[in-house]
DNA sequence: CACGTATTTTCGGCACACCGAAATTATAGA
DNA sequence: TCTATAATTTCGGTGTGCCGAAAATACGTG
């Protein structure tokens, strides 16, 4: 009954690994909407693809409802989570690239290795499981390790915690949140909340700063720091 | 007057590429059959895309003729040659491949590296001038050295030369010359044409070898090792 | 429950790059 | 020179993935 899984494009992959995504730190499924957002595509050409995609195995649709991917979706949108972050890795590891510059390079490398250099790369790497921006590195085998984490935008009061991930989505953000010292294994506390949607005031070292919506919806904290 | 320079599609990079190629070892200018046949494609697409080519400025073309590249075409071309090239030598310092095994690698990467990364392995590399196989790697500003140098099939009785290139056009060809002890800088001395098209007898070492007319065409002899 | 608004889908179209079949042009031999 | 054959181009058609406009559907509010 299965059919020769054949391969998939690049915009196939590109959708499979945005769906995937959507749910890998919030666990509700993506809408056509906001997928297409989040691909910079009109709604109907994503309407139309997801067809293909399940046409082809990959996802299901309800009409006008939440796009969900099969078992066989998941496990090519790991694949290519893997090339993504693997590169990512490599980018900073081997080439000297920030990590608020690894993201283009990344999204069309990951397209483009064979599996046999992808390895080769893993293997110069020492196999990690994380990459720069704290995302879980998914294995050869599709298992990953899903760290438990609180959005900090989440979190309460007081709470104080490692940044064990910080969205690669916006660069910009990446850049910004680099430049205030924010990076991996941080430690964040959070002060205060301001009133009416306002700033999140957070402790970073010695310093408190403000935090807009945005940057406080692009960072996880993990477990408090023993 | 001069059009904002569009980013060139991979195919039109392929194209460009090979009518470059076809030019190099060999100066008469290229049909579109072999076009067609070099790139694995029906003549009639071949036709089309050269219009399309033609109409981008990068090549001209005289119906039912040949087809040559503008200044503008072989920039491009060298530019494409330069990424093939550099990443073919990068695969096999860095990653162990085998001449016989970058080929399709290189391909694939070259049309999805940025300038960035590329200069970026020039420079891990020690900015090469010659590829595994020999090829001359042109430099970032598109100026080449070409080494002068007699195809092996049409090396006169006697000549005796190093090996300054063998081509890597088929990945089979050129791991049986491997296999066989051929590399870079080998001396090979041309013992004997054998009449009527027949074997090309070459002494390699100490070995005397008969080669067949596609490895006689695949292999160029510089001058004489003094 | 009904209606207006927002989301989603359908539909016709487009650009790119490919194909095979048929028509055209070039070329080499008689 | 004429013609058969080979090379090349034209033509109609395909698949993929995209778009905007219009139609269909879903949903919150009164």
């Amino acid at each position: 009954m299965q059919e020769r899984a054949a391969i998939a494009s690049s915009a196939t992959e590109d959708y499979v690994k945005v769906i995937y995504s959507h749910t890998e730190w919030q666990p509700e499924p993506i809408t056509s909407s906001v997928l297409a957002a989040r691909l910079g595509l009109a709604p109907s050409s994503v309407t139309e693809m997801v067809k293909k995609l399940a046409a082809a195995g990959l996802a299901t649709h309800v009409p006008y409802g939440a796009v969900t991917l099969t078992g066989e979706g998941r496990a090519l949108a790991l694949r290519m989570l893997r090339r993504h972050r693997l590169i990512e890795t490599w980018l900073v590891e081997s080439f000297g690239y920030r990590w608020d510059e690894v993201h283009d390079e990344a999204e069309v490398l990951e397209h483009a290795v064979s599996d046999r250099f992808l390895e080769a790369i893993a293997g110069k790497l020492g196999h990690p499981l994380r990459d720069p921006h704290g995302d879980p590195i998914p294995r050869a085998d599709g298992s990953v390790e899903q760290p438990d984490a609180v959005l900090l935008a989440d979190a309460p009061d007081g709470f104080a915690g490692p940044v064990v991930r910080i969205s690669d989505r916006d660069p910009a953000l990446l850049q910004y949140l680099g430049d205030e010292g924010f990076a991996l294994d941080s430690v964040v506390t959070v002060v205060e909340r301001r009133p009416f949607g306002g700033a999140l005031a957070v402790r970073l070292g010695s310093a408190t700063l403000d935090l807009g919506d945005e940057a406080a919806r692009a960072m996880w904290l993990g477990a408090s720091a023993s």
